[in-house]
DNA sequence: CGAAAATTTGATCGAAGTCAATCATTGTGG
DNA sequence: CCACAATGATTGACTTCGATCAAATTTTCG
């Protein structure tokens, strides 16, 4: 996968740049190919001031909550993660980021982010587009915990991403959703 | 309450802004005063492209979930308020917006927004600002609707906003927190 | 003051959690 | 390349928190 792959897929999925800007981005981030599933890139208590563009793979993030592992996000193909409460507030990450599957993911730091939303319009606007649809996603998860059994929300989940099972294990895909991987096991079982 | 005033809540809350930026802001919004109580200043169905700063008093936004009541945000001094789907997407809006007590409502477009990031990086920054702390709000509600007890919810929110129960209906706080009425009583009830 | 709205209290029910035991799948070392 | 340990998923029995339905009580306000 090439640099110019990965700009166009960021093209494509959020807005076209300029030749400039892309220039600089490519040459303000990094690109990690990332081969072991299961690759840890954020740990617990780290400055994650990274945030990143998942240009091939999976990844999560995820908390441990008394002890269990409970995953907060996925990030698919042209979806962009990051440890959301130290990358804006600059504490300690809560959270672990990990690689589900082979992946290619481009880096790109909280500095170089600000400097290129200064210096580019185009860059800016790519940007919060990426926080703004962060946040409509959120908002749309509050309705869905607050008001869904655990079968609608499975059903949901699946209608926005048909091959998470497939993808992902369904310990995460139960927590994520709120509930036990039991009752997730039920539910999937066809005579719901 | 003056403009000045107004302004100089933003500023304390948020960060300062230069004298020009103040200057447009003030020509660019409208001061809303509201004397009664349960008025609404955002229907479901609305292109609802304003957004606003409580200056003073409370709002809440809230949808009708089958028929039923169901409040998804609560907007208090220094707090902005405006519905999210709407005002970001430009779709008609699923929430209604509604003063709960006699307040003063900074009101300011979407087009004025975005004419006054371009302008003043000032005014950028605050706006990211807003974006980002309700972006982190969501993310504490998520964690906190998924994995706290009704009880552990309502302490949750007694602690950042002690005043509540005197300013709030009870039934919208229950429906904010995702639980019924009932429950919400039961566990005011000081023998929990 | 009295009607309407808000809150409390009580009794019962059900969805999903917990604990525990199996079954299935995967991947690694002999 | 198989065996078997480790991990992941299913199934079962039982419990619990909070929902629902219903009624009583308190508060608010014209």
């Amino acid at each position: 996968m090439t640099n110019e792959q990965i700009l166009q897929n960021i093209e494509t999925h959020y807005i076209p740049l300029t030749e400039a800007c892309k220039t600089e981005l490519i040459k303000s981030s990094k690109v990690l190919f990332i081969s072991d599933k299961d690759t840890i890139i954020v740990n617990e208590g780290d400055y994650a001031d990274k945030s990143y563009f998942i240009a091939k793979g999976v990844a999560r993030a995820y908390y441990l909550k008394d002890g269990k592992d409970v995953t907060d996000w996925f990030a698919f193909e042209n979806d962009f993660i990051c440890s959301i409460n130290s990358f804006f507030m600059d504490i300690p990450s809560p959270h672990y980021i990990e690689v589900l599957e082979e992946s290619v993911l481009l880096e790109i730091s909280r500095d170089n982010v600000s400097f290129l939303s200064e210096k580019y319009i185009d860059f800016d606007r790519l940007n919060k587009m990426v926080i703004i649809k962060t946040m409509l996603q959120q908002q749309h998860r509050i309705v869905s915990l607050q008001f869904e059994t655990a079968l609608q929300k499975y059903h949901n989940l699946l209608k926005t991403r048909p091959d998470i099972t497939q993808r992902v294990p369904l310990t995460h895909i139960a927590s994520y959703l709120g509930i036990t991987l039991e009752t997730l096991s039920r539910i999937r079982n066809p005579k719901y």
